[in-house]
DNA sequence: GCGACAG
DNA sequence: ATCTTGTCGC
């Protein structure tokens, strides 16, 4: 079993640690990045993919898989720990190193301030933003019916991101600092790497991946020579 | 004690 | 997250 009290703590103590602040490096990036994990086998499996695009052009231009075994189950607020194992394994494969990465999950906008996302930022010390597809905690106004209606997510009193109409007819993201990035960068960033879909373009094509999308299959049929794995 | 609860 | 067919709406 694991000592899900410890882990807590260890959020907590790193959680201090997190920039909120620009810490981009760049006024235009050369490459934006987008991770998620999939599970195969009844979940025994770990599958993580980090997804590379060009920017602006957002076209994939790299991406890795590593599998690794599961060895945390998914609890609410631990999320982390059990995704961030198989990510830093695909993140340490890539020859291309992003300039900022979308994670799957939560920023700062976690009961200890320390989502996936910004757990992941810290330790591959990276720019990242949490791109969420629920809400894990924290309250907002109700949102509109119209596309693009924002609302600021806080908890205690504390700002913690943005509820986000991405799309029209589509349940809204939850955007939050991950590391080294600003509240206003962080929505700035994902409202740039739009394309017409609800999900942002690293997040859609880490998901595509990870999870063997049949977007993802087809275009590995048409780019037999980018196939890995 | 009860309800909520990223992926 | 994952298992899965059809179906409703733009």
């Amino acid at each position: 079993m694991i000592n899900t009290a410890s882990l807590r703590a260890e959020q907590s103590d790193k959680a201090r640690l997190i920039v909120r602040d620009d810490q981009l490096g760049f006024t235009e990036p050369d490459w934006i990045a987008g991770a998620d994990v999939g599970f195969e086998q009844d979940g025994t499996i770990t599958r993580a993919a980090i997804a590379i695009l060009s920017y602006p052009g957002l076209d994939l231009v790299e991406y890795q898989i590593a599998r690794v075994p599961t060895n945390i189950p998914y609890i609410p607020g631990l999320l982390s720990f059990r995704e961030c194992p198989a990510l830093l394994a695909a993140w340490q494969k890539l020859t291309i190193k992003p300039q900022l990465l979308f994670v799957d999950g939560q920023g700062i906008a976690h009961p200890r301030r320390l989502g996936v996302a910004s757990h992941f930022g810290l330790l591959a010390d990276v720019p990242a933003i949490g791109v969420a597809k629920s809400r894990l905690c924290g309250q907002h106004r109700p949102l509109t019916e119209a596309p693009g209606d924002l609302a600021e997510l806080t908890d205690k009193n504390e700002f913690l991101g943005w509820v986000w109409n991405s799309k029209a007819r589509c349940k809204p993201l939850y955007i939050s600092v991950g590391h080294r990035i600003s509240p206003d960068s962080a929505l700035t960033w994902v409202k740039r790497c739009m394309r017409g879909y609800r999900l942002p373009e690293p997040t859609r094509w880490a998901d595509a991946i990870a999870s063997r999308r049949p977007a993802f299959l087809r275009w590995l049929a048409e780019h037999p020579e980018k196939s890995i794995d």
